[in-house]
DNA sequence: TAAAATCCCATAAAATCCCATTGTATCCCG
DNA sequence: CGGGATACAATGGGATTTTATGGGATTTTA
């Protein structure tokens, strides 16, 4: 079982000071191909000091995928626990928020401080989900290759001088 | 057989004089959506020193769940007996309670007794039910992940400082 | 009839909706 | 093919609604 639209791309929306900001259409538009929700799913990356993104298709996949982990183990109590640890980790460490009819959604304060983002969000697909970053904290990063970083400066660029 | 709505998310309320929370709104709207009651069902949690939540929906399912096992094993007497024992958990060791039109139950004293909650009530979604914490039991909880107790302390801090 | 449970109203803060603007990409038609 | 006209994306700001919560009044129950 796999997705068959895959999130790509890059942006660079600004987050305005009620804490908005606008899902880029390119991204959106996979989200509604992949489903009928108009809602994203944020949670701190596991890696890297941004946020991962995804919709509720992935995340249904995501948690089939966790039940049938525990059924084939259901005798582990090792496997309970751990159970229950992801599960927390899936759904009581993410927030979900819905997108408005103009594609924005409000950043949860939590989340916006988790993945420490400042008044410019830089959007990176990365095919089953996407990635929201503080541009500099990537460029910031010692893993990201230098081609991505490119990238963002580009962005960063594009709309500085405009 | 799945539910289609999740519960997902975190929030801190406040658990008034007269043993009112609100339940908070993200989790109700899951509740409305799985079917058309406005009450949860309350029980110990299995594992941790919290309580666990459901709605309606989820009891049902939980209960056809119970007796597809027992017919699967009807022959063998020890799963009788340990389908009585599930079945008098499932039901008697839980309380049911509506919450009003503005979303607030109050708490059962023996259940808020059994997950030592205090005047703050953590609620953690945790997919197809979610849980209710005392903070500082999740905060003292060695089983419970470090990126979940950061969540715990944001919601504290966020509560502390306003 | 006293204690307890329930209902009802009030409010401040926060979240959401709605409308307006701008820039850019796209379309269309002579 | 030029040049408007159109559509959509991103963004700002005000108005409205919901949420979380407190407190009093009223009803139930023992």
């Amino acid at each position: 079982m796999a997705l068959e639209h895959l999130f790509q791309g890059s942006a660079l929306n600004a987050v305005d000071a009620k804490g908005r900001v606008s899902i880029p259409a390119f991204l959106r538009s996979v989200i509604e191909r992949r489903g009928d929700a108009r809602t994203i799913t944020l949670a701190k990356h596991e890696a890297f000091p941004c946020l991962s993104a995804y919709d509720p298709a992935y995340a249904a996949l995501k948690h089939a995928k966790l039940e049938r982990l525990l059924e084939k183990e259901e005798t582990n109590p090792e496997a309970e626990l751990e159970y229950q640890q992801r599960n927390l980790m899936a759904f009581a460490a993410t927030e979900e928020v819905p997108y408005d009819s103009s594609g924005r959604i409000v950043f949860p304060p939590m989340m916006r401080r988790k993945g420490q983002i400042g008044d410019v969000a830089l959007f990176l697909g990365t095919g089953e989900t996407f990635q929201i970053w503080n541009p500099q904290l990537l460029l910031d990063e010692a893993r990201i290759p230098e081609d991505l970083k490119d990238i963002a400066r580009y962005r960063l660029e594009e709309r500085g001088q405009s």
